[in-house]
DNA sequence: GCACTCGTTGTTAACGATAACAGATCATGT
DNA sequence: ACATGATCTGTTATCGTTAACAACGAGTGC
């Protein structure tokens, strides 16, 4: 152990195996790309030879002269957040399945940051990229067209997107919401948002909102901003009640804060649904659990990934055939938040 | 567009760029990677051509040469786990710094799997492999042995590691929440775990629990399986108080069962924690919202990332130094499901 | 003035695989 | 018997970079 790094060892490489089995290096490599392509016996020989000798090819080698690196590229802003880590999961899903792997780069929600980390990942020269749709730099855009890798932009439905795309639509969330919340019997709907946090996928729904309030009840919206935290819901009711006491809906703009509006509605003894009904987004366990269970959005994250990875595994391959552009959709997930009855309506 | 996916295509490359700057490609190469060991006006000219010909160096042809891939391969059972998530954002912040990459495979919690993922990445020749600690086959440990790579086993403080080691031990978290409830007053301790499903972590949770209560209680173990759910939970505890009502403290081995074992007390009009103190593990976002509020054990999951992160760099760079296994601790996180005051104690 | 070092740049030969092509062998049909 | 094609294997050049070494001029000390 010198004060310097060990230079990384020579490993075995297919000029060791192809000697060991008695062919050619060239052999050895069709014979464990493509078996079929040689004989029965020459592969059998070669097998073994890898297997004695641990023979574990070198990609970066290959992947040099054929210029397949056989990787993707994914750059999100964390992994840390399980929207992203499951679509993530669908990706790797599906990719390993088709003998790819995925380079991650995390951007923590920062734009400069996403454009250093692509760039950085370009290096590798990965087969695809897959990146959150949004609002990405004007450079980054050039640097992928020039660069020509094939780019996925996931999670929202874009009506332009740079290249591939999968998601849904946040404006068709917003308007199933608040159909559902109407076709239960609210008169009059809030929306919880999150005021000057709001990012584009949370500015569609709300404007879904305030357009379908005002098709289906002739509503003009009212939107009281809060942080995107349970307390943060618990501060909007209370600002509701005591503002508007009209308001028998609540349309929270996530789970978080949708669960503190239901924390705080049984703590003032504002019953739900009965008297006000709470729907939220993003299927977070919370919902699941409380009492009454809180009526969400659930927006199929893994299938996401994995609808990217066929899409990227398709393009590469040679049936590049495929939709350019998924609507994945999303379901709204009735719970008794929002399960008031004709008798409770009338009430 | 054919039918066959188009071979991608050629990038500009040194060559090009030392042309363009009339300098020799070596010369560029050393420009961008040391930019001090050339002279002022090379450096300009340099970076004047890799900005106009849009330049994007090609880590693969680099690593094949230099054999450093500046790749680091990490393999978990799951990345929708916040538990694994945070590892792989702790990891992943660090190393970006020092420009490595990480490649991500998942095991899905099966080692035949995991072996199989980790050959498929060995063959992109990352500088060191990052796993979770745990039963891996035997296979795995000779493969990684043979191929002679730095490894990191996380999340388990090991005895034995097969090469570097980050974690803490579960023995401690067992013996930790023990002596709390001791601390608080308890005086017979039952312990809520995973019967069948159970994994090592688990196991050492479980035993450490035995041993401490036979030192600070002279008591036996006393142990209800449940799944490792809320229900879990929730069942578990209306065992308990059947069978054993004398049971005036609950450790469980996760915070989902210890969240149920809270709700059912509740129903149950069971005192929390003046009758009955409960402790969980993990921080679990529930244990924080639910009242009362959930003793816990937070593990520092990103830190592990983050120390795994920093012992390969330091590895792999020329300070070889640092020490090869960390214990990064834990912290019991007093809630008042275990407050229990003198007052209580005596009643 | 000579040997020597230092800083800078260039030249050559890999790294380990695969694309592209060429050659060998063998069966088959005519 | 011979062309024809199919099947299999070998040869050569190359992907784009960097390690290793060589070379050169300028400055330095004696």
């Amino acid at each position: 152990m010198g004060p310097a790094a060990a230079k990384p060892a020579r490993h075995t490489n297919l000029t060791d195996v192809a000697r060991r089995a008695g062919v050619s290096s060239m052999t050895v490599s069709r014979a464990l790309r493509r078996p079929e392509s040689v004989s029965e016996d020459t592969r059998r020989r070669v097998e073994r030879a890898v297997a004695a000798l641990g023979y574990v090819p070198n990609n970066i080698a290959g992947g040099l002269r054929s210029r397949r690196s056989r990787t993707i590229a994914c750059v999100i802003p964390t992994i840390a957040s399980p929207v992203f880590a499951n679509v993530v999961q669908g990706l790797t899903d599906v990719l390993y399945g088709h003998d790819y792997r995925v380079v991650l780069g995390t951007s923590n929600y920062s734009e400069a940051e996403e454009q250093r980390v692509t760039a950085g990942l370009l290096a590798h020269r990965p087969e695809a990229v897959v990146l959150p749709a949004g609002d990405h730099r004007r450079e980054l855009g050039r640097l992928l067209k020039r660069v020509g890798v094939p780019v996925v932009e996931i999670w929202e439905r874009l009506e332009n997107p740079v290249d591939m795309n999968v998601g849904f639509s946040n404006r068709d969330v917003g308007a199933a919401v608040v159909t559902h919340l109407v076709e239960r019997g609210a008169r009059r709907i809030a929306f919880v948002g999150m005021g000057a946090d709001e990012h584009a996928r949370a500015r569609a729904r709300r404007e879904a909102y305030a357009e379908t309030v005002a098709r289906l009840l002739d509503q003009k919206p009212i939107v009281f901003d809060a942080p995107f935290t349970i307390d943060g819901g618990r501060a909007a009711l209370a600002r509701i009640l005591r503002d508007d006491p009209a308001i028998d809906a609540v349309f929270c703009v996530g789970d978080l804060p949708a669960v503190g509006v239901l924390l705080e509605a049984h703590e003032a003894g504002c019953a739900v649904p009965q008297r006000l009904m709470v729907a939220g987004f993003g299927d977070h366990e919370f919902g699941r659990q409380i009492r009454p269970g809180l009526t969400t959005v659930r927006v199929p994250e893994r299938r996401i990934g994995q609808i990217a990875a066929e899409m990227i595994v398709g393009r590469l391959g040679d049936h590049d055939t495929g939709p350019r552009a998924i609507d994945v959709g999303f379901e709204v997930i009735p719970r008794d938040s929002t399960a008031r009855t004709q008798a409770d309506d009338s009430g």
